[in-house]
DNA sequence: GAACATCTTGATACCGGTATCAATCGCGAT
DNA sequence: ATCGCGATTGATACCGGTATCAAGATGTTC
């Protein structure tokens, strides 16, 4: 006996059919609403499961209006803090009865436009958004989104013109914790990679407020902690110290390798991003410097891997995962009605110290 | 004038209402077929971009019968080797004019299940999969896939008994080069981190037979080309050098630990994976020993992190990328309507020799 | 000016479900 | 035997698009 290629898969209709009843009674049983004697029950039951008959969602989504599915729009699935995030919002939304549908932008806004495009016309319940919009910026692809009421939660990054949930870390808090423990370790030179994208660093302090304000609320927001550490030890600010680069790992290398050359280096270096930590570690090999020895080092993210390093690094760990089931859990209780007012729900992250921070050696001073 | 919220969008019906003509005629207008004279596709477009109008993705799938969705099942969203594919697959897709619903089984075959049927449910044009099937398994949730004739293509791992295309990587060889190229620096004594999960470990080299056969086919294949490489080397099997546990971080930690502490230990170790790796690194480091001067290590699937270790870790780099891509153009040439017979497309992976790996101390043999 | 080809248009069936509602059935009570 | 009531059932409209096809408008040719 061959395999039976059918094309045309066993609609209700023929279900109906096959077993003798109207469609209506066949759409009750399989659907699992309304009542059915058990005895038709039990008969069609049967006709559909020989007939193979599954049902199609795409036809029932049109006329309950509901997709019982979640659009996700990461701004890099490659980046592991995402990956963390999309595994808790995965399950909470499984559990919760929903399909999550993920779409990645690489922090583009054309494509994340065409991300939204995609899940409005989809149909989904609801959106979770990191958006690869500055702080300050408009982001007209969601006025759909607001238009039609769909519901949206703001993922890691904050903007001032969406009014919607939000679920973030406490990025300013966390990085001057960072900060200041190199700080207190007697570090005065501290590295930052990553400051916000802009192609003319800061002339001055007061100048880094305009670039905060068109660059992603976290990069912004970490910035701020740095500068607040710096501002509790009295240690002027330094823009040489701040990579403002485009964020890929060979660009923090070559930034790390600049500020390593000036006359006055940094003896400490806070890596803001998983990239950034291992674009920082190259420059540092390359230079044949040693950690903690000649240079401290702190990262963001923890990962498998930072501990087991020669040394293990210290770094910023984040909760990726509660950082997704809170985002799934808020947006599935907008998804159920809830209408009280946007709000922003903040965690704090994490210093786990381990064994690339030490007293800045006092040959490199 | 504050946000109107407009939970009823507008549709094909109100727009030709507002524009003052026939249904038909906007659905032509709007999805770009049929005739319409310029006039009124004008007026149409001017009203619908008023209204504010966007297809129903749903709707539309509901008469052609196409989502132009692929879905895709990974093992594991958390693996950077899956993260990676998904990437070359994304874009591949992207570029055809094709989304992606992504779903993760962490390697749990009731998920695998479920994945299925939400695609079938949603009624996508092709699947992708990376099954959580041994070998020679029997997969009954498949069934659903080929009676409907829905184009599938098998990713990273071969089931006998499933007919469909395939993209693999050569496992057998490029683990057979790792180890040959441990073997050629003069180790004899090779640890083999993550063979195929079992209870039991194979008595011998026979037993091992059946275990691969239930094992995944990836793993099997690996387990075959460290034997390839032992046989060749007229080296006997130890089964002490394998591991045979769960696939978790601390597992692998625990297994090199073990074979460490044995009377004649290994000195060089193979781990085939990435959670292998880290796990094997921490073991080394909780011994306290130097690699590659008291033990070599080569890994499997590269990453920025393998290289930027003290010392750069050797490793067998997978083409991820390209398999991604692979994977899309084989199932989109599928779903086109190619009915050429079912064919596997094996690429070669690559070992990446770094600074892990030297000749055996005397010391500890 | 008539005949004919072509372009434009709208009415309508359909996709596969769900929801509503009225009709029918079964059964106990009067 | 009649009635009432809840349980069961089926007919049908509907969701928002697409596809088919016939009708009407326009234009071309002789």
């Amino acid at each position: 006996m061959s395999i039976e290629h059918d094309r045309t898969p066993p609609t209700i209709s023929e279900v109906a059919e096959a077993a003798g009843v109207g469609r209506a009674t066949v759409a009750r049983t399989l659907g699992g609403y309304g009542s059915v004697s058990p005895r038709t029950r039990d008969r069609i039951l049967a006709v559909a499961r020989e007939l193979g008959y599954r049902p199609n969602s795409l036809a029932r989504s049109m006329t309950t209006g509901e997709t019982r599915t979640l659009g996700v729009v990461l701004a890099d699935v490659g980046n592991p803090f995402f990956v963390g995030v999309l595994r808790g919002l995965g399950e909470a939304a499984r559990s919760a009865g929903y399909d999550v549908l993920v779409l990645s932008t690489d922090e583009d806004r054309n494509r994340e436009a065409a991300a939204i495009d995609v899940l409005v016309g989809k149909q989904v319940d609801g959106i979770v958004l990191s958006p690869a919009a500055g702080r300050s910026d408009v982001v007209p692809h969601l006025d759909i989104v607001a238009k039609r009421a769909i519901p949206l939660v703001l993922l890691d990054r904050l903007v001032d013109t969406v009014e919607a949930d939000a679920v973030v870390i406490n990025n300013r808090e966390a990085s001057r914790q960072a900060v200041a423990a190199l700080i207190a370790r007697g570090h005065r030179r501290v590295g930052f990679v990553w400051g916000p994208v802009t192609n003319e660093p800061a002339a001055d302090a007061t100048d880094l407020r305009r670039i905060i304000d068109h660059a992603l609320w976290s990069d912004g927001e970490r910035l701020l902690g740095y500068l607040d550490a710096l501002e509790e030890a009295g240690i002027p600010f330094d823009t040489s110290l701040v990579t403002h680069v485009l964020k890929h790992e060979p660009q923090a290398t070559r930034a790390v390798l600049g500020m390593l050359a000036l006359s006055d280096p940094p003896t400490a270096i806070f890596a803001t991003e998983t990239d950034a930590l291992t674009g920082t570690l190259r420059a540092i090999r390359q230079r044949g410097l040693r950690c903690p020895d000649d240079i401290s080092l702190i990262g963001f993210d923890d990962s498998s891997w930072a501990s087991v390093m020669e040394p293990p690094i210290s770094v910023v760990a984040q909760p990726v995962h509660q950082l997704g089931t809170l985002a799934a859990e808020c947006l599935l209780a907008r998804i159920a009605g809830s209408d009280s007012p946007a709000s922003t729900h903040v965690l704090e992250a994490n210093l786990i110290e381990r064994q690339s921070v030490a007293e800045p050696s006092t040959l490199t001073r």
